[in-house]
DNA sequence: TTACAACATTAGAGAAATTCTAAACTGTTG
DNA sequence: CAACAGTTTAGAATTTCTCTAATGTTGTAA
C-alpha cells in the first residue's frame, strides 16, 4: 500500500499536469493527496493548508500555498468551492458531486453526483456556455 | 402605481420586519424595492447600493448599508448570494429560485424555482435541518 | 556538470471586502 | 418633550488574498 519511494506517484501526477515538481508542491500535494484510507477527500482553505505544512515541518509561505492550490486547480488536480463569502475551500474531490455546508461551523460534506439528480434544467442563456453546475444544501444545526 | 406617500408602504414593511423605519433604511429599502416595473429584482453588492445612495443624494455610510443588508437579510426581506469569494451579491429576489452565475463579468441572473428540478435529493445528515439548496450554474462566455 | 534561462518561492507590502469601536444621533414611548 | 434603546458614523482594524521584485531552484543542452 505504501510506496518504498513514496513520492515517485506524485512527481508523476504534476508532471503530467504540466507543474514541476518542487519541493514545496511536492509537500503541499502529499499533504492534499496522500490522506489516509477512511478520509477519502478533503475541503481545506489556504491558511488551513498553511497551518498543516507547518506542523509537518515543512517550510512554505502562504504566498505559495495560495500559488499552489490555484495552479492545482487550474490543472484539475483540485476543485474550488465558493460557499462563504470571504473564504475559498479546495475540495480534492474533482469527480462530478455536491456539496452539504454546515453554516454554523463552516464544514463542508460531499454528495455524491449519483445521489442528486436534476430532472429538469434551464438553457444556458445565448451566447454562454455551461461550466458547471453545483448543488449547495445549506444546512442548520437541528 | 405611485403611491402619493411614497414611504408609507416601505415604513409598513420595516415596521412588520421588527425595523425602526429610519432614514437610511428607508432611502435604501427605496434603492432596493422601488424598481421600476421592468427590472423585477436586483443583485447588488454592497458598494454599488452604497454608490446608488451616493448618486440619489443620500447621505448614508458604507458601515450602515452593510448592516442594512444583513438586517434585511436576516428579516427575510433580502437574500443572500455567494457564488464569488470576496463579495457578496443581496437578491431582491425572496421566492425559491436559482441562479446563472456569469464568472466573466460577475453578473447573476435568476433561474424561476420551477425551471428546475430536482428529482433525487440526498437526505439531511444526523442532526443537520436543510435550510435551503441552491443551484449555481456556473457559464462562460460562449 | 556546468551554465543558463525559465520557472518558482518568498517576505512583506498592498488591495479589497467586510467588521469593529465608541462617540454622536434619532425614533419611540411614556 | 425627556429619556433611552436602538442607529448611524468615521475611521481603524481585521481578514483573506494578491502583487512585487529579489532570490532560489529546476530542466536542458553542451
Amino acid at each position: 500500500m505504501t510506496d518504498v519511494r513514496p513520492y515517485t506517484a506524485l512527481i508523476e501526477r504534476l508532471k503530467l499536469a504540466g507543474l514541476r515538481p518542487t519541493r514545496q508542491r511536492l509537500a503541499l500535494a502529499k499533504l492534499l493527496f496522500d490522506a489516509a484510507d477512511d478520509q477519502p477527500n478533503r475541503h481545506v482553505t489556504a491558511e488551513q493548508l498553511h497551518s498543516e505544512a507547518m506542523e509537518a515541518e515543512v517550510r512554505v509561505s502562504l504566498a505559495t500555498v495560495y500559488n499552489t492550490l490555484h495552479q492545482f486547480t487550474d490543472a484539475g488536480l483540485l476543485r474550488e468551492v465558493v460557499v462563504d463569502s470571504g473564504r475559498s475551500y479546495f475540495d480534492t474531490n474533482i469527480d462530478d458531486h455536491h456539496h452539504f455546508y454546515f453554516e454554523d461551523n463552516g464544514r463542508l460534506q460531499d454528495i455524491p453526483g449519483a445521489a442528486v439528480r436534476l430532472a429538469e434544467l434551464p438553457e444556458a442563456p445565448a451566447g454562454a456556455v455551461i461550466k458547471r453546475i453545483e448543488v449547495i444544501i445549506r444546512l442548520r444545526e437541528d
